[in-house]
DNA sequence: AAGTGTGAACCTCTTCACAGCA
DNA sequence: TGCTGTGAAGAGGTTCACACTT
């Protein structure tokens, strides 16, 4: 149960959001094609991934909601939860961190930092902005493991080896810049820039063959 | 030329911009392996998406940075560009607005939507944000294709549909909701909230195998 | 009859291994 | 010799087709 394929993981964290929902609104019981349907993906898909988690279904009424919601829990969550940190407090920083916020899960943001004088102090949500040098303390004494980089591209590889040494084990880089860890720490990059020029690339391309 | 992989389509974007930071410091040719390094990936992978494009290197000298610069101009621009609006003018609309703008690009955002009156007649570095009752209109008129979708999750899909009907042929949809769009219309999700949940769950396995 | 579970085929993307060129 | 270009193998991910269950 521990060897997902990364598609997996991110579609299981999609499902139980969506699962969740239909559990306030009452439902208990699922069928694989109607939770693809909620998220525009075949039902195959569905059931393979449930199947990758060892979760089994009823043939008469599809799967029970709330189990599933538990072992997708199981699965994708540390037992103690993990601690988040949002690093650079710009318009990024702020939007992830209120995404966040208020959301009972088992990831939770405790603490931003920026370089700029003026937003140390700040909150969103209450979470609290720290000064960069405050990192490394902050980060060991609350324990936190992943770190969310949204700072500007000059300094995101300088930033991350401080992280790295703060003991860090899993960054989200939403830099532009692409950026190399030492193994035993996980990353993930995001990239805004070639997103939107990607759908740019195929909007073109579809308007060719109009 | 034109049926390119996405993940060939996504690294040449990342390439172009980091041929451009070597253009400004005088470097004129770069080797597969070097680009490679820049990136962190393989010098392989480098070779095999320049190839995809058609452009070809001197084997002393590596590529010709300039060159290789045009060619993917050539591949992922349009020629007359494309105009992008924001659609949700929150922490991430602005952010994402301050990423494009002042960059001189073949990608221009031109508006931002809000339904807050507060925000209407805000600008990010240049970009003025305007109410939704104006959505057609003003995508119609400045011949937008692209859309940046970052409302608020429960009003996602009506969004979008608006976003279609006002002509718009590609969407990068930052929301947490899947979306549904008519062939011809480009669908681009992120999901932020996946993203930090997959760092997550990796973070967890790499702990466990220790 | 109408669902789930899954081997096997298929498609997409990456890497290997090496031919060919200056 | 040290690079590029590329067929072929491999890894990762999705879909097909169908056996199985109630």
């Amino acid at each position: 149960m521990n060897n997902l394929p990364g598609k997996t993981v991110e579609r299981l964290s999609a499902y139980r959001r969506v699962l969740l929902n239909c559990l306030t609104k009452g439902r208990d019981h699922i069928f694989s094609h109607d939770l693809a349907k909620l998220l525009y993906i075949t039902a195959v898909q569905v059931r393979r991934d449930v199947m990758l988690i060892g979760n089994t279904g009823m043939h008469k009424n599809g799967y029970n909601v709330k189990e599933l919601v538990t072992r997708i829990g199981e699965v994708l969550d540390s037992k103690e939860g993990q601690k988040v940190a949002v690093v650079g407090f710009g318009y990024l920083g702020k939007a992830i961190t209120g995404y966040f916020a208020g959301k009972r899960s088992k990831l939770n943001v405790l603490a931003s930092f920026d370089i700029n004088p003026k937003k140390i102090g700040a909150k969103v949500k209450g979470v609290r902005c720290f000064h960069f040098s405050h990192l490394k303390t902050i980060i060991r004494n609350k324990k936190i493991t992943i770190a969310i980089l949204t700072v500007p591209p000059d300094v995101a590889p300088e930033v991350t080896n401080r992280l790295v040494e703060a003991g860090i084990k899993g960054i989200l880089n939403f830099t532009t810049v692409p950026l190399n860890v030492p193994s035993g720490v996980y990353l993930e990059e995001y990239d805004m820039i070639t997103s939107v020029e990607k759908v740019a690339f195929f909007v073109k391309k579809n308007n060719k063959a109009e």
